[in-house]
RNA sequence: GCCGAGGUAGCUUAGUUGGUUAGAGCGGUCGUCUCAUACGCGACAGGUCGUGAGUUCGAAUCUCACCCUCGGCACCA
C-alpha cells in the first residue's frame, strides 16, 4: 500500500493533571483510547495516538511546595510514574507530550496571539473573594458560612484583579450549528443535548489568565508580563501542540488534525472543556473542530466513589501486577459499562478473569494446540485468517468497541463448542487424515480470534500468533489461574 | 429547583416502530466428555419486566399518575 494513500487517523486522550498518582480512571481511558488506536493501525490508517500530562496551574505549584521541591522536579517525577503506568498498560501511543515541554510553550503562547487578534481575548477587572491561605479566589457556591472549607476563622479579602477573558459568550450558536451539522459529534449522544441545554442557558465569558504573583507556574501570556494563562487554556492546546502547530514543520497538523479524522476521548467531568470551551478556541483561532469525542464514565467501587478515606481504592499498576496487563486491560474495555458509571470491584475483575481469559481464552489455546503439537508435523499457515469479520469491524469503524470485543468472545464460544460436537480428539485416533484436517481448521479458527484479540490483548494475540507458528502449546498458561 | 435518563432473574444486562412460551453472560444446581488451566459441553432452577390505572384483540414496549435511582446545570485537571 502506498504510505501517502493511507487515511490519517488521530486519537487523544486528555492530558492527566499530575498533582497525585495515576487511578483508574487514567488506565480507563488509556485503555480505551489505545484498542481504538490499534484497530485503526490494523485497518490500515495512518495513526498517530497522543497523550501526554498536564503540569501547570497552582495546585501543582502548591503540592511541589508542601513537599518541598522544585516545581519543575516535582512534575518531573510525577510525569514518571505516568509514563510507567503507559508501559505497564502496553498503550501504543506515538506521542507524549508534556506543558512544560517548551515546543508546546510556545504553541500555547501563539494560540493565545491568534485568538487575540482575531479579537477574541480582551481584559476585564475581575472582583472576587480571595483566600490568602489557599492563595485562590473562592467561588460563592463554595463558600462554608462566609468562610473557606479548608481555612476557617480567616478571613477573605474582596480583591480586585485584572484578568484576560476569552468570549466565551459569541461561539453559541455556532457551536450548536456544529453539533446539529454532526450529531455524532459526542459519544453517548444524550451528553450533546447536556452541552446544547447548557448553550441555551448562556455562555459566559470565562477568565483565561492569573496574576503571575498569584500565579508563578504556568505559561507566560504573550506581550504582558504580568500575566500567566490559566490552565485550561495552555493545557487544551496540547492537541495540536503535540502535531507541531503552527510551525508544523513535518507536516503531522495538516496530515492529522486538517486532513485526517479526529478523536478526542475522556472523563464525563471534561465533556464541556472538550466539546464547547476547547472547540469554541479552536473557532477563535480559525482551526478545523474536533470531529468525535467520546466521554467514558467514572469508576466507583462498591458504589462509592474511590477515596483514600473509605479505603476502597483500587490501584491500576498493583492490579497488573498480580494479573498482568491483558487482564485489566480485558475487564476496562468488556466488563465495565462503556459510557456509564461502573462498579469495580476485586471479586468481580477476578470473576470476570477466571470466566473469560482463564477458563476461555487461555484454556482454548492450550487444548488446540495441545492436538496440533501431537497430532501436525508443521505449523498451520493462517494468513488467509488475518481478517475481520463484518460483525466485528462494522461497529469498530463507529467506534463501538464494546460491540467488537463481545463479538470476539462469542467467536471464542464458537470453537469450545465446536470441538465438544466434532470432537477431533476422537476422530484422530479413527481416523487420523480426517483428524489432522480438523485440528488445522481449529487452529485457523483460533488464529482468528487472536486477530480480533490484537486492539484489546495484544500481547495476547501475540502469543497466540507465536504458539501456532511454533506449532507448541504454550510452555506457561497465557492466564495462570489466581487464588 | 430546572432539564434529562432509567427502574427487566442473586449480579451485569438485550429487548429498533406494541404481537407466538421476555433473551444473554456471570454466579448456583445437576448431568456429561476428556483435547485442555478441576477446564469444556449440555440441562435445570430463578423474572407479578418499579407501583397503580388506562388505550388495545394483544404491552416490558403507548398514555396518565405515583414511588425510587442516577446524571447534567460551566472556569472542579
Amino acid at each position: 500500500m502506498n504510505e501517502s494513500a493511507k487515511k490519517a487517523f488521530y486519537i487523544t486522550t486528555t492530558l492527566p493533571y499530575v498533582n497525585s498518582k495515576p487511578h483508574m480512571g487514567h488506565a480507563l481511558e488509556f485503555v480505551r483510547a489505545d484498542a481504538i488506536a490499534r484497530y485503526k493501525r490494523l485497518m490500515g490508517f495512518d495513526v498517530c495516538f497522543n497523550t501526554g500530562t498536564d503540569e501547570h496551574g497552582i495546585k501543582i505549584f502548591q503540592k511541589a511546595q508542601e513537599e518541598g521541591v522544585d516545581t519543575q522536579e516535582f512534575v518531573d517525577k510525577n510525569a514518571e510514574t505516568f509514563k510507567n503506568l503507559l508501559k505497564s498498560l502496553n498503550i501504543s501511543n506515538d506521542k507524549f507530550i508534556r506543558t512544560t515541554d517548551e515546543y508546546h510553550k510556545l504553541a500555547a503562547q501563539e494560540f493565545w496571539k491568534r485568538c487575540f487578534d482575531n479579537g477574541f481575548i480582551y481584559k476585564k477587572t475581575y472582583t472576587g473573594l480571595y483566600c490568602a491561605g489557599c492563595e485562590m479566589f473562592i467561588k460563592e457556591k463554595d463558600l462554608k458560612n462566609g468562610e473557606c472549607e479548608i481555612h476557617t476563622g480567616k478571613k477573605l479579602e474582596e480583591i480586585e484583579e485584572e484578568n484576560y477573558f476569552f468570549k466565551f459568550s459569541q461561539f453559541g450558536e455556532k457551536l450548536k450549528e456544529y453539533y446539529k451539522e454532526n450529531p455524532d459529534f459526542v459519544t453517548p449522544s444524550y451528553r450533546l443535548n447536556e452541552l446544547t441545554k447548557m448553550i441555551d442557558e448562556g455562555l459566559e465569558d470565562f477568565s483565561i489568565s492569573r496574576l503571575k504573583e498569584k500565579l508563578p507556574w504556568g505559561v507566560k501570556v504573550p506581550n504582558d508580563d504580568e500575566q500567566i494563562m490559566y490552565v485550561w487554556f495552555d493545557a487544551l492546546v496540547d492537541y495540536i501542540s503535540t502535531l507541531g502547530w503552527p510551525v508544523d514543520s513535518e507536516g503531522q497538523f495538516k496530515k492529522y488534525w486538517e486532513d485526517g479524522e479526529t478523536v478526542q476521548i475522556c472523563g464525563k467531568d471534561n465533556t464541556q472543556h472538550q466539546a464547547l470551551r476547547w472547540q469554541a478556541m479552536l473557532l477563535a483561532a480559525g482551526l478545523p473542530l474536533t470531529n468525535r469525542i467520546i466521554v467514558n464514565g467514572f469508576i466507583n467501587s462498591k458504589g462509592q466513589k474511590m477515596s483514600k478515606s473509605l479505603g476502597n481504592v483500587i490501584d491500576p499498576v498493583e492490579l497488573v501486577e498480580k494479573y498482568g496487563t491483558d487482564a485489566l486491560r480485558y475487564y476496562v474495555l468488556r466488563e465495565l459499562s462503556p459510557h456509564e458509571d461502573s462498579d469495580f470491584s476485586i471479586e468481580k475483575f477476578h470473576e470476570a478473569y477466571t470466566a473469560n481469559l482463564v477458563n476461555g481464552v487461555g484454556n482454548l489455546v492450550n487444548r488446540i494446540l495441545k492436538l496440533a503439537e501431537d497430532y501436525l508435523d508443521k505449523a498451520v499457515d493462517i494468513e488467509s485468517k488475518k481478517v475481520f469479520f463484518s460483525q466485528y469491524s462494522d461497529p469498530f469503524d463507529n467506534l463501538d468497541y464494546k460491540k467488537a470485543i463481545d463479538g470476539t468472545w462469542e467467536g471464542v464460544k464458537w470453537v469450545d463448542e465446536r470441538i465438544q460436537r466434532e470432537e477431533p480428539f476422537k476422530v484422530v485416533k479413527a481416523d487420523l487424515e480426517k483428524g489432522k484436517q480438523m485440528i488445522r481448521e481449529l487452529v485457523g479458527n483460533l488464529a482468528e480470534v487472536a486477530w480480533h484479540l490484537q486492539p484489546f490483548l495484544p500481547k495476547t494475540a501475540e502469543a497466540i500468533f507465536d504458539a501456532i507458528a511454533k506449532n507448541k502449546k504454550p510452555e506457561t498458561p497465557l492466564f495462570p489461574r489466581i487464588d
